[in-house]
DNA sequence: ATGTCTGCAAAGCTTTTGCACTGAT
DNA sequence: ATCAGTGCAAAAGCTTTGCAGACAT
């Protein structure tokens, strides 16, 4: 799918949601939802903050962690700690679920798939009698580069 | 083992670090240490704080961040992150590696063991020429309770 | 017109740091 | 006798809240 079709779709989700849940249609929140759409890989709230200051937008951080909780709400973004206080999160939409490798070295994310974790998550789901909603699996370790590094 | 066996063992374990990396061995990281290893579950920071206040302990948070980095170091406690700022710690010594089920409802967090992740761990190892030193894997979702509760 | 959402700034929470004192070596 | 480790309090960093004004409805 093209960004552009994966855009106007995204907007149309968010529209949908915001009409639901009787919430206003600001341009602000748009303005974040194509920022974050625009944007490949993770990021924390602060990062894209400055982004948008210096892109002239005038968005505060309150209304970046207010739209980030929208977003989450309709499952347009996920969110992600890895390890840190600090959140980070990327867009979920045509993107599908994956996991994460983090280098505890650089702090570099590498996202990876493996089909066998959705086994893992039915059976437990089966024995523990709970209802699993979403999951993360983060694998912590040194990265190619930094183990180069490190020698 | 018994946990007066365990507690003198992770005591004996803390002592040999606290001697290799030439750090003092302070009546207040005994005593953090044996408060851990006394307590089951999770904790965070601050309930560690109150509860050894409450004891008449005298410790600050400064002691048990720092106490607490050093035990990570160690490995005789594990740090996690289960989707906020504030992170929880466990003991780990006779406690074998185990991932978590974390109720989105009720904050409550239970352990299972599923040995199929060391299988993925090795494969993603392998395949993405990345070192691993430990995983995290985290299934959110209702608690059996939770499910009952919201119905 | 109404009342929600906004930016801004201030407050809240968790964690870290600075400082003078204590106590392990 | 040293000086690392401590408690305390203040600072720092991320996130939330309060408020007056803006704007989507």
């Amino acid at each position: 799918m093209s960004e552009n079709k994966i855009i106007n779709t995204v907007t149309e989700i968010f529209t949908d949601f915001l009409v639901k849940n009787k919430q206003r249609k600001t341009p602000e929140r748009y303005a974040i939802l194509n920022e974050i759409y625009h944007f490949e890989g993770h990021f924390d709230i602060e990062s894209m903050y400055i982004k948008m200051k210096n892109k002239n937008y005038r968005v505060s951080r309150a209304t970046l962690y207010n739209t980030v909780d929208l977003l989450l709400e309709c499952h347009l973004i996920r969110k992600h700690q890895f390890g840190k206080a600090q959140a980070q999160y990327e867009k979920s939409y045509s993107n599908k679920q994956h996991d994460h490798l983090v280098c505890t070295s650089c702090d570099k994310v590498i996202e990876f798939c493996d089909p066998r974790i959705q086994g893992i998550m039915n059976v437990i789901e089966q024995a523990m009698e709970f209802k699993i909603s979403r999951h993360a699996l983060n694998l912590y370790g040194l990265c190619k580069e930094c183990q180069k590094k490190l020698n």
